[in-house]
RNA sequence: GCGGCGGUAGCUCAAUUGGUUAGAGCCCUGGACUGUCGAUCCAGAGGUUGCGAGUUCGAGUCUCGUCCGCCGCGCCA
């Protein structure tokens, strides 16, 4: 094998005359009968290469220009040539090599390829499904290679970041137990053990509480972690996480070094970070902006009218606030301009979020309401333009139900708008600190209290001993970092007293003989000097989505599934060889015919 | 589990109200061409319209079911 003497992106005017040899694929051919360029693509870019007609009748040479015609599509070679200059009119300013032309005198076909179902390259796309099948197609694709040198670099600073603050890296086990509540388990069954089962990580949680314990002191893994639940656009079975935990620490200390992490990450990226992220406490975040990760890159923040409204006739209203509930708006720039079609569809989306419609008016010349609910609102017209600061051509929705169906609505309504009528400014980064998140919250159906974190996140002390009664109003000492309007990490400070953790299961209503049970094995630890500690995880694959503007959580995953949990490429999940399953012990109850 | 959108040649798409032999570009094959750069020109090959029923004289088109993909809801402590 012949070495590469550089890859396909570096040469320039200042190599003219230098003899090279470079590989790569063929990313196009031009054909000219007297004259073949190709496109040769590596990782690192294009160079064209030159195939004249020989000046010697070798057959060699002949041979050798019969195979330069015959190059097709991502077939592989390697060239040898010398580097010329292509001069002015003929330079191509797309390419970064684009001034030079390898012109070439020897040819090795290394490899050929069939005809392939899609061109990597920025003029060609097809279905999501072909480019998983083809992934190794798709992965040529400059976008994508860009996508996972990042991920990559972005691992590094993480590592080094870090790493300079004397954290120490830890691998934990993927074949773990499985603990209640949270997400849906991945079991591994076990083949010594028959009856039992492994289960895959939701994440390290406890183990790196127990390394705490252990005196490690500073932890960090970037590390896969597995929740088996349905998929979104930014949600995979399998993701990563940048997983830390440190002793003798405070929120500001986790915070800290967070930032310091994200902002390496941000110059590395070259995006901006602030020398302090703004902090705002959960319940501001829920009345403002109606969701627990805000995007702060617009206004259009929610307004409570519920005073306002009790003054209307309106049956809408004044319906929600005889049972308790509130009425609140939003504003939404420039929407007068939307037809009546469009509202309706709206109202009709609103409902996915439990809402029962959505009113809406329209802010018309010299202040006045006009459309939708207008007639409703005219003794409080004046009031409510001036409170929600609208503008002549704007659109008013209301949300009017309990204060949190409200409050999801408008705050959906909010993104939405914002994004599909492009109010979001492009190339912000609006990065912010969620706190004092509610440490438990009532489930209806359930009939139960819920944690909003996990049951290891340390309760508010002052809450704790003075709320015992309303526990719903008890705070957390649990922190999101959120950016744009996407959650990117999330964690606390932990209980370390088992005596603390005992009675926050108690409030959980998880029973001493359950605890026992699944968190046996954390209570004993805590109550062999366990320190004072917290921690956070960081979603990696979040992270790079953000800083390279993907929109799917796929585009910075070498080998994502499909929405169903599927792989194109290898097509897992499949059937196992009945042997398989008699060595662990199991049977398909469902003949595969009746699961359709 | 539910809602929305989509599935026609290897790829991207078209096909009037349900009406002749389902078309075009790219790719592929063959040919022409000495400066292209998403080369161009000529010719050719390439189809179970995702799959299965139904309505109809006639279905890519209408109906039902089903599978797959994407987006969302539920779910994701």
């Amino acid at each position: 094998m012949l070495k590469r003497t550089h890859n396909c992106g570096e040469l320039r005017l200042a190599d003219v005359g230098s003899a090279v040899r470079l590989c790569g694929w063929v990313r196009s051919y031009r054909d000219h009968g007297g004259v073949v360029f190709v496109d040769l693509r590596d990782r690192e870019g294009i160079t064209q290469v030159v195939f004249g007609v020989p000046d010697d009748d070798s057959e060699a040479a002949q041979q050798q220009y019969k195979l330069a015609r015959a190059l097709r599509h991502e077939w592989v070679i390697s060239i040898g040539g010398e580097v010329g200059p292509r001069g002015e009119e003929r330079n191509n300013p797309k390419l970064a090599t684009g001034e030079i032309e390898v012109l070439c005198n020897e040819l090795v076909l290394l490899n050929r390829s069939d005809a392939v179902p899609f061109e990597p390259d920025e003029y060609h796309t097809t279905s999501e499904e072909n480019r998983l099948k083809y992934r190794y197609l798709d992965l040529r694709r400059p976008e994508m290679t860009k996508a996972l040198r990042l991920r990559h670099q972005i691992c590094r600073v993480m590592r080094n970041t870090l790493d300079e603050h004397d954290f120490v890296e830890v691998e934990t086990p993927f074949l773990t137990r499985s603990t209640p509540e949270g997400a849906r388990d991945f079991l591994v069954p076990s083949r010594m053990q028959f009856d039992s089962f492994y289960a895959l990580p939701q994440s390290p949680q406890l183990f790196k509480q127990i390394l705490m314990v252990g005196g490690l002191d500073r932890y960090y893994q970037v590390v896969r972690c597995f929740r088996d639940e349905d998929l979104r656009a930014d949600r995979q079975p399998e993701f990563t996480q940048l997983d830390v935990e440190l002793s003798f620490c405070s929120e500001q200390d986790v915070m800290d070094i967070t930032n310091q992490v994200l902002r390496n990450i941000c110059e590395l990226c070259d995006k901006p970070f602030p020398a302090d992220v703004p902090v705002i406490d959960y319940d501001e975040s829920m009345r403002r902006f109606g969701t627990d990760r805000p995007d702060l890159r617009f206004g259009m923040e929610l307004v409570d009218i519920s005073d306002l409204a009790s003054q209307t006739e309106f049956g809408v209203f004044n319906g929600a606030l005889g049972s308790g509930g509130v009425v609140q708006c939003v504003v939404i720039p420039g929407g007068a301009v939307m037809t009546r079609k469009e509202t309706d569809g709206l109202a009709n989306w609103s409902k996915e979020f439990g809402a029962k419609g959505l009113a809406n008016t329209k802010v018309a010349a010299g202040k006045t309401l006009e459309t939708g609910v207008a007639k409703f609102l005219t003794p409080i017209a004046e009031e409510l333009i001036e409170r929600t600061g609208a503008n002549e051509g704007d659109l008013i929705c209301f949300g009017a139900d309990t204060k949190k169906i409200v409050q999801r609505v408008l705050g959906e309504l909010r993104s939405k708008m914002a994004r599909e009528r492009d109010l979001v400014p492009p190339g912000e980064f609006k990065w912010v600190w969620v706190v004092d998140f509610p440490l438990v919250e009532y489930n209806e159906d359930m009939k139960r209290l819920d944690v909003l974190h996990h049951p290891f996140t340390s309760p508010n002390m002052d809450d704790w001993e003075t709320k015992q009664d309303t526990p719903t109003e008890m705070k957390s000492r649990a922190y999101d970092i959120v950016c744009n309007g996407m959650e990117m990490g999330g964690g606390s400070i932990r209980i370390h007293q088992p005596e603390l953790q005992r009675k926050v299961f108690d409030l959980l209503d998880i029973g001493k003989e359950e605890a026992e049970e699944k968190f046996g094995f954390l209570l004993n630890a805590l109550r062999y000097g366990a320190p004072p500690h917290g921690g956070i995880a960081l979603g990696l694959d979040r992270v790079v989505m953000t800083m390279i503007g993907a929109h799917s959580i796929r585009d910075v995953i070498a080998f994502p599934k499909t929405q169903r949990g599927s792989c194109p490429l290898t097509n897992a999940p499949a059937a196992v060889d009945e042997q398989q399953l008699t060595d662990l012990d199991l049977k398909i109850l469902t003949p595969p015919a009746e699961k359709q």
